[in-house]
RNA sequence: GGUGCUGUAACUCAGUUGGUCAGAGUGCUUGGCUCAUAACUAAGAAGUCGGUGGUUCAAAUCCACCCAGCACCA
């Protein structure tokens, strides 16, 4: 029995998140924790929500609530929906804990005590009508290069290019539409990632067996122009950790707080603290620190490839700067993203499916299987109604739903809801046998390297066994000759039923706890020896007919939701 | 403009170090079965592996250039 550490990246509050953001992190995560926990292991799974930042506060005032009763109450909502798309978090937690306060001050004092953080005094724009600074992309003007009238301080939509917000013609804030704006001094703390930059780069060159997308993306970071660049930490905002040196205050930073993502990551470690105080463990530590338990524990962190460079460099340069023995990631399993019939994705626009709308149609399995199914692992990937409609019902319906359906309504009608007794295995038994142990090796194998879409296909694989193992068997033709034959092909066609719950808990719990409950077992065992585990529901083991475990997707739905989310969300 | 990723049957995608690598699932055609959510199962048709050159006894697989899509950076 092994030890593993799973984070999902920390979705951000401002709202509930779409399917390609699902896709990404929080999903696959939950898929390994489950398997993980399936086998036996023992798994602490983090998840939280990412708090601090200019957006937060705008999202609340548009809300017309304090910034702090906005993120409560939104926090309560992703929880809520996680729980109902069955993301088993060992605790969802919060980066505005007073346990990330403290994490992330400790971390700031510790990187500064070795020389790692410097002052840097710079000019920024700031909005006397807003009575903040703002970040360039909440200032518009007119582009100096094409005349467009809505450019952002960082880029012109237009003509793409880089802006500075000095550069536009009649710049504005976005926030209150005020003109009254000055450039204005002020200080910030820099993370000097430069100094680390070659510690950093030996330790991702020893990851050769992490996903192309992690290292490439983190070695363009790292040697691209000038090479990793030291990088501001700090932000003249309100809502935030406010920036100490521990516990200390920072003499000139009165009024700061840390930038969202410097303490971001270090709530992975700042959640367990509070995965404690919840009462739902009592240690920390032995997760955390190599010194105190820690040493013995796999850690894999799960995100899309926006958030690769924050994960490879940008906190590792925390975490190994502080010289403290914090763990460090093992593994890092990143995503491309899912596009959405034709164009991506957007919370911003509204465009897509969001986890709420997708849960008011239908089962979170159904979701669950087709993401999971169709990961963006090797490359960007797609969402379409059509391929959605007829994935689930093939693979949910059809190969996994009709398989319980026929062998346990066969059993009632020529037996009883009863594992009948008698017969004994011949050839046929023994291949299938033989057949599914390969296939589980392969089902395991792909899910040990997380190669979700692989493993998906390989889960489906074993399904589709039990249907040719019947049909070859055909116990609806030994019944007339044989009787007993046939009990003992029924007997194991309802084993096969505990044995794909079992498989298939990590993808469909739901489903999976149906089967399950209808076999009346709670055997959960991971089928270490395929032969035990189709001879777990004995002759005489009282079962019962499930109702439809997978409704299809009739045309007509798929139509009138192609309809509703073709448009943008209000 | 730079860098990276992608481009394989109608659709969604596999193809590890170059030599059974031309594959899977869906869809389609045909046969079988009838226990089952008109489900299951078997067989088959289907591709100049984006294009052009090159390296090699041998390339989807390596190299160069080009085209297309996406992403990041400037």
């Amino acid at each position: 029995m092994a030890r593993h550490l799973i984070t999902s990246a920390i979705p951000y509050i401002n709202g509930i998140k779409h399917l390609g953001n699902l896709v990404g992190s929080q999903l696959p995560a939950d898929l390994y924790a489950r398997y993980l926990r399936g086998r036996g292991h023992e798994v602490l799974f983090l998840c939280a929500t990412d708090e601090h930042g200019t957006p937060a506060e705008l999202a609340a005032k548009k809300a017309g609530k304090p910034v702090a009763d906005y993120c409560a109450e939104m926090h309560g909502i992703q929880s809520g929906i996680a729980d109902q798309f069955r993301l088993s978090f060992d605790h969802f937690g919060r980066s505005s804990s007073p346990q990330n306060h403290a994490l992330t001050q400790h971390f700031a004092g510790v990187l500064a005590d070795n020389d790692l953080i410097r002052e840097v005094s710079e000019k920024q724009m700031y909005s006397h009508a807003d009575g903040r600074f703002l970040p360039d992309r909440y200032i518009e003007g007119t582009c100096p290069n094409c005349g467009f009238d809505s450019a952002r301080g960082d880029q012109c939509d237009n003509c793409t290019k880089q802006l500075d917000p000095v550069d536009l013609i009649n710049p504005h804030s976005t926030i209150s539409g005020s003109t009254d704006l000055e450039m204005r001094e002020t200080k910030h703390l820099y993370l000097r990632q430069t100094k680390l930059k070659d510690d950093l780069a030996t330790w991702i060159d020893t990851k050769h067996d992490w996903p192309v997308l992690t290292t490439s993306i983190a070695k363009k970071w790292l040697n691209d122009g000038d090479g990793l660049q030291d990088r501001g930490i700090t932000r003249d905002l309100d809502w935030g950790i406010p920036v100490k040196k521990g516990g200390a205050d920072w003499p000139g930073m009165e009024g700061k707080v840390f930038y969202v993502w410097f303490d971001a990551p270090i709530e992975y470690i700042a959640c367990a603290q509070e995965w404690v105080e919840a009462g739902k463990g009592s240690d920390w530590e032995r997760w955390w620190r190599t010194d105190k338990g820690a040493d013995d524990v796999t850690y894999t962190q799960f995100m899309g490839k926006d958030n690769v460079p924050f994960h490879t460099l940008s906190f590792p340069a925390t975490i190994l700067g502080s010289g403290e023995p914090w763990k460090l990631v093992d593994y890092i399993k990143s995503f491309n993203y899912l596009n959405y019939d034709g164009g991506q994705f957007s919370t911003s626009r509204g465009r897509g499916v969001f986890m709420d709308q997708a849960l008011e149609i239908l089962p979170a399995d159904y979701w669950r299987w087709w993401l999971l199914s169709h990961a963006p692992e090797n490359s960007d990937a797609e969402f379409t109604w059509d391929n959605f409609q007829a994935s689930v019902n093939k693979d949910l319906a059809d190969v996994l739903g009709n398989f319980v359906s026929r062998i346990t309504k066969f059993c009632r009608s020529k037996f009883t809801e009863v594992v009948p007794e008698g017969g004994a295995y011949g050839p046929q038994e023994e291949a299938l046998i033989s057949d599914i142990t390969a296939r589980v090796d392969a089902f395991q194998a792909c899910m040990d390297a997380i190669e979700v879409r692989k493993g998906a296909a390989e889960l489906r694989a074993i399904w589709v066994a039990g249907n040719e193992y019947l049909q070859s068997a055909a116990p609806w033709s030994t019944f007339k000759e044989d009787p007993e034959k046939a009990a003992m092909q029924v007997r194991l066609g309802l084993n096969l039923i505990r044995l794909y719950a079992v498989l298939s808990a990590p993808f469909i719990p739901d489903a999976a706890q149906k089967m399950m409950d209808a076999m009346g077992s709670d055997d959960w065992s991971w089928p270490e020896d395929i032969g035990q585990a189709l001879a777990a529901l004995p002759a005489g083991h009282a079962f019962t007919v499930p109702e439809v475990l997978f409704a299809k997707i009739a045309d007509e739905d798929r139509e009138n939701w192609q309809v509703r989310f073709a448009g943008i969300r209000t």
